[in-house]
DNA sequence: GAGTGGTCTAGACCACCCG
DNA sequence: GGGTGGTCTAGACCACTCG
């Protein structure tokens, strides 16, 4: 039996979603067990059945469990590569992989959007972008070139920050939006000559050329990136669900 | 007022989650325009608070709304490219847009597993899998070469369907393992020569090079494939969340 | 029929944000 | 202070699966 603090910490739910998460990974409840029906969770863990649900529906869209209608709630078998899918900014995996990343900027101007950039960031043709090109280093190896537009009538302010050593997101955040979901689209392309020369590579080699528009949680979008990762070093994990 | 249907029909939730999609939609209700309280829809709808939030949950984690504690519950921007996260078979893809596929099987045999594959898919190493290779043309075309490795274990039967006509998935529902999420590893790579000559394109040409593993809900592994796309043709798009 | 998850109720108290 | 969403209760009935 888990001991529940009923104040003030987390929610009950989310204590118990733990508590049922470290006994899947701690081995006690093994892959393709049956957990106890939700009413006897309710009953050890004193809650009623709704919050036992709460507890594990995040488990559930998680794919750590799952549910048979009139049968039972089992333990998933454990995906390899389980967490890839989401949302993290280069700084925040660079950090929790101890890679030394560094980046280096290449430019940074206020300019009128192209009509592609315009209708991405769903601002008026033309209308001010804050355009940043930057070089990544991972290792000291070049790997990556982003060039990031954002609307200027959003983020005026972040013309006068020193974007080498922080992420563009935790300026959006201070500007009050909090970045929630991106949408990518990629290719295999040929490396061109200015891309080629700042990634060290050859002319034609093979790059992974993304077009990502990044949104914040009221669904502005607030940033739109051409990225050019060199296809040699680099490579993109995605999970997508049914 | 909506009529709901109290018997038998869909679940109350998901016909109040449906109409306010369609108020959504249908512009009745704006971008960024606030949500009567939870309190107010329940009395409109004549249910309880609870069965309200279910119906926005949903749409809340769709990214269609999005909730401000203390606050209230407003719709959020729309974005473009919405639906491009879901897992969809190729079949259906195509099936939706009106593109002719065609599938034109280059092998089937039963082999022992690469440690690679059987890691993958969760087997012993050298373990019995099925290779089904195939090339994919969309409107004549050549599109993608796929590679893929099915455990024989749990998919015996398969080996003497046509696969020309019917999905992989179609199959693996037969035998009783729903397919609901996979994780792809994505390249940019250079066309091998045997790629080069099957996709109609010149060796060393950039490919989109990925390696997949397909689950079943319950996480059992059922396909691992390396998949190679034409770098000139073809694109993926992959919504992420934070 | 017995047990499971799926849906739903009619309340309650809390934490948060605003004027 | 008043309204909002966040959490939680103690029940209820239904739909599904299995023996």
């Amino acid at each position: 039996m888990v001991e529940l603090l009923r104040t003030p910490g987390p929610p009950i739910y989310i204590q118990i979603r733990e508590a049922l998460r470290a006994e899947i990974t701690g081995g006690r409840l093994k892959r393709g067990e049956q957990l106890p029906s939700e009413n006897k969770l309710a009953a050890r863990f004193n809650v009623s059945r709704m919050t036992i649900r709460e507890s594990t529906e995040d488990l559930v869209s998680e794919g750590v469990l799952y549910r048979r209608h009139g049968v039972g709630t089992f333990v998933a078998h454990p995906h390899l590569q389980r967490d890839h899918t989401k949302l993290t900014s280069f700084f925040d995996e660079a950090e929790d992989e101890g890679v030394a990343v560094q980046v280096k900027l290449l430019g940074l101007k206020v300019i009128p959007a192209t009509p592609k950039v315009a209708e991405a960031l769903d601002i008026p043709a033309g209308g001010h972008v804050i355009r940043v090109k930057t070089l990544c280093y991972v290792d000291g190896v070049p790997i990556t070139v982003h060039d990031a537009h954002m609307p200027y009538g959003l983020f005026a302010g972040l013309v006068n920050e020193n974007l080498e050593v922080q992420h563009l997101w935790r300026l959006f955040e201070k500007a009050g939006y909090r970045v929630k979901r991106a949408v990518q689209k990629l290719e295999a392309r040929e490396a061109s000559k200015d891309v080629a020369s700042l990634m060290e590579v050859k002319e034609g080699a093979p790059v992974l050329f993304k077009e990502r528009t990044v949104y914040a949680d009221d669904g502005t979008p607030v940033e739109f990136t051409y990225c050019y990762n060199r296809g040699d070093i680099y490579s993109l994990t995605v999970a997508l669900e049914r």
